[in-house]
DNA sequence: TACATTAATCGTAATATTGCAATAAACAAT
DNA sequence: ATTGTTTATTGCAATATTACGATTAATGTA
């Protein structure tokens, strides 16, 4: 089979995975704080910023781009990309409330095997 | 091919996609949300509750427990799980450091493309 | 001891992901 | 029009992930 049963999960649970997968790439995470570093849009020189084929960068760039975390806007001959501040922020909220859910366990030390 | 370069990318990228990876399956993240839910060990019954194969949640469990996100111990002819709290806030705290830095562009409107 | 229960592992099939060369498409400059 | 530059897409190969049946291992119970 290999593939997920997406309709036995909420849609909670399915969202805040594939919100997780956008970020389970190194290549993504790097693009991601090489654009966040520049301080503005990065036009071009992202293939030699990191290290990876052209075509390589191009397919997590689309990645990003579907997820909407980044934007890219044409300028001349090459592409423009900056983050999306709105889906970035939605994205945080997103780990925030998953994170902050109280973990603590009940008192009675008998239903607390670990 | 079809295999991560990791070495090309520093040790935090790679530890916070690695660290998005483990959260990055509905089911994972259905277990780890019954565990919480229960406020304590659930032994035995997250195969039922979740709705995939005995082998399949054991294969989730696996990761979850390589990611140190949950504990296992032994209860009689059942296994015990439960959150590793201090895994638990240390993968609380990479989001929030990746997610809390400072993203605002430059002021120059002629930088910002998009 | 024999039998049931539970969880891990093995083997296998199907699908997804990663990476890149080659090509295509779009545009600027000559 | 031709050439160079840049990015997207296509096609392919290698590896990873997901899922589950079958088996194994361990333990509790009749």
């Amino acid at each position: 089979m290999g593939l997920t049963k997406t309709e036995i999960f909420t849609e909670e649970q399915n969202k805040l995975a594939s919100v997780a997968k956008v970020l389970a790439h190194p290549a993504r995470i790097a693009i991601l704080e090489a654009l966040i570093k520049s301080k503005k849009c990065i036009c071009g020189d992202l293939v030699t910023e990191i290290g990876l084929a052209q075509a390589t960068i191009s397919q997590h760039l689309k990645e990003l781009k579907n997820a909407e975390l980044i934007k890219g806007s044409i300028a001349g001959t090459s592409m423009c990309y900056c983050i999306n501040e709105e889906k970035w922020n939605s994205f945080q909220e997103t780990f925030r409330q998953f994170f902050n859910q109280p973990i603590e366990m009940e008192e009675n030390p008998n239903q607390n095997c670990c």
